[in-house]
DNA sequence: GTCTATAGAAAGATAGAC
DNA sequence: GTCTATCTTTCTATAGAC
């Protein structure tokens, strides 16, 4: 297809987005006006705006997708036999997905207080969506008798917090590697839910 | 001594710390304006540079104040014989003190990015001065043979990040008590470095 | 699709009256 | 100690030229 004097529209906004996530997750939402966004894109201000009817939106959407893309990643992955294996896999995972994705993750636990009502239920929704992904390994190891929570819905939230507070800590090129991280938080999640 | 009229100093500073510990932590520290604060405590908004230079000292002023506290109050409680026994009073104390100061909380953990280098190298020092009593108490389990953590710091942030996010989700009046939730995490947290 | 220019609102902080 | 008034800056968002 013929391509425009001056259109690149395939390539702005992608970099609107990653500039925006980079600099909400460092500076906050408020903190960052839609001038430092388009100066580090390298466009004017007003040229944000055929990308996005306003900032709020610009936040949901770097919001949803990072849900979206969390829940798709983790129902491709092929289920593990047993609720341990289970348990082992959604471990590493989470880890995993979230230290790729740090600055999504600090998002969307800080930043969904400067959404409106009907854009925060949603992002909500997804969050529960997924930790109930947990929550039902556990149920399930509960039943077959390979853990012994004494509530599946606090250590449902225990374990995420735990393993989400890994992307506050770890710098890449540190003391420990990702897998050996993931080694260390399986060991101790696989025994606080032990039978 | 002699009251001047008008005079209201003891009573209003207070009341502007607790209005603005409120409002950042519910709106975010960019997102609160000082005439928002002034408002809500019936004062203009001129009147808050009596009480501090600029908007962010006090934030600053907060969370410092946070971090005293949390360590003042931990460290006059009588230690336990034991590291199981002092391990145990550390996940019951951080869960009833974070949850009395979930605002705080939330701040101290979210709003760092707002401080100048000093005023954020300062209530780093803190929190790391505090991560280091838990630190200590699973060194010396360790070294007792009443604990197995693979890695003694990771063990300590795991465990500080599972705590605190009880206050992300804890409601009073909810369907657990205070109490049964910090038996619940004390459970986890206690198999999760079992030997 | 992007720019310049700007409207209109709101921010942090200060000065001076009372 | 607080108020009113205001300076100065910055913000989101839009209009219209190119």
């Amino acid at each position: 297809m013929a391509r425009k004097t001056g259109s690149h529209s395939e390539i702005t906004g992608p970099r609107i987005r990653a500039a925006a996530l980079t600099l909400f997750a460092r500076n906050g939402f408020a903190a960052v006006s839609m001038r430092q966004i388009a100066a580090e894109v390298g466009v004017q201000a007003g040229a944000l705006y055929l990308y996005t009817p306003d900032k709020e939106t610009l936040l949901f959407d770097l919001l949803k997708s990072h849900m979206d893309e969390l829940i798709a990643t983790w129902d491709a992955l092929p289920p593990a036999a047993t609720p341990p294996a289970r348990l082992e896999a959604f471990v590493r995972f989470h880890i995993g997905f979230n230290l790729d994705r740090a600055d999504a993750v600090f998002l969307s636990y800080m930043e969904l207080r400067n959404l409106g009502p009907a854009n925060f239920a949603t992002i909500e929704a997804l969050r529960r969506d997924y930790e109930n992904r947990l929550g039902a390994i556990l149920h399930d190891g509960q039943a077959a008798g390979d853990f012994t929570a004494p509530d599946a819905k606090l250590a449902t939230l225990a374990i995420i917090a735990m393993l989400t507070g890994v992307t506050t800590w770890y710098r890449e090129g540190g003391r420990l590697s990702r897998d050996r991280v993931g080694d260390i938080y399986w060991d101790m999640v696989r025994k606080s839910v032990a039978a």
